[in-house]
DNA sequence: CGGCTATTGAGACAGAATCTCAATACGTAG
DNA sequence: CTACGTATTGAGATTCTGTCTCAATAGCCG
């Protein structure tokens, strides 16, 4: 359990806002927490149920609504279908790169975008910001294989990396 | 109509795939580009039956999707909800700048951004790339007024501009 | 411990998009 | 120009996500 940091953070965060702590937000934090890439609500609801935890899908959404509040979790479409969360490694912000082939989700740091949004809000007039970067292509074993085999979509396996 | 170019464009596509022309895909064709901004499946739906054109929703759907395989239009999550589609400026490649205030969107080119893409791909054996910008931040209207008016949510206007 | 009230659970609900299948109409060949 | 085969359409049912409701439960504080 190395998330002692980030949950005295969500404790804290519940108690300034004078939020209760409970076994259900404690729970959610650590399965979300035990996971490694992203993963969508419903998902995790079936994991939780399947590990013997009581839980209802709304308490599910709600708290992880609180948790992207807190700064803890990050919510994003990803797929083309509903919202994938995930966990932030250290506030660290990061990028997508989706391959439209198997589906794989890499994910990057690059500072470069940082100084571009700085400068594309300057030029607008807008505010600080957040950003959303999703490059999508094919990776290199797609990019090879190309047609050559008709196998279905591999399971998106995050991992961080920077450029 | 100045859309003779990219409605040719669309006829080839058609016709190079073995797919019919018919009334219901020019009609759509015609309606998404005749707006101007981005537009919902569902919005685009209404505004057909109110010129009178009887369609329905799942022709829009449909073809709305043939439209993004064409390369004539562009399919993206801009709000919580649903799908937003706008047909292509010529090609252009663009993204957004989102004021999580009021909800207007501005488009923005910016050069960096593709040489960032190479980048980024390069360094991960990715192939060639299409990307999804998108800037949340407070439109500068909204970073004055800030807390001083409770008014609601205003319509998105689109604005293609350069940075 | 006891009370106040935030939170939960179960299921109803809402909105978006897809699917089904019979009816229709495009395109081609004759 | 007509007839035929088949892609496409329409209407509504269906699926899938996510939100809401409200009574029951359980944190938290005195």
């Amino acid at each position: 359990m190395a998330n002692v940091r980030e949950k005295e953070q969500f404790l804290r965060f519940l108690r300034g806002r004078g939020q209760r702590v409970t076994g259900e937000r404690l729970a959610l934090f650590d399965e979300i927490f035990s996971q490694h890439g992203h993963i969508d609500a419903e998902e995790l609801l079936r994991a939780m149920k399947a590990r013997g935890l009581k839980i209802s899908r709304a308490t599910v959404y709600r708290n992880l609504d609180l948790l992207v509040e807190s700064g803890l979790a990050r919510k994003q479409r990803l797929g083309s279908r509903g919202f994938l969360y995930e966990h932030m490694h250290s506030g660290q912000q990061h990028d997508h790169l989706v391959c439209t082939g198997c589906g794989r989700v890499v994910e990057f740091v690059s500072p470069g975008i940082a100084a571009l949004q700085a400068e594309i809000c300057r030029a607008h007039g807008f505010l600080p910001a957040r950003h959303t970067l999703q490059i999508a292509g094919l990776c290199n074993r797609c990019a090879e294989g190309a047609v050559s085999d008709g196998l279905g979509v591999a399971p998106a396996t995050g991992r961080l990396v920077h450029v």
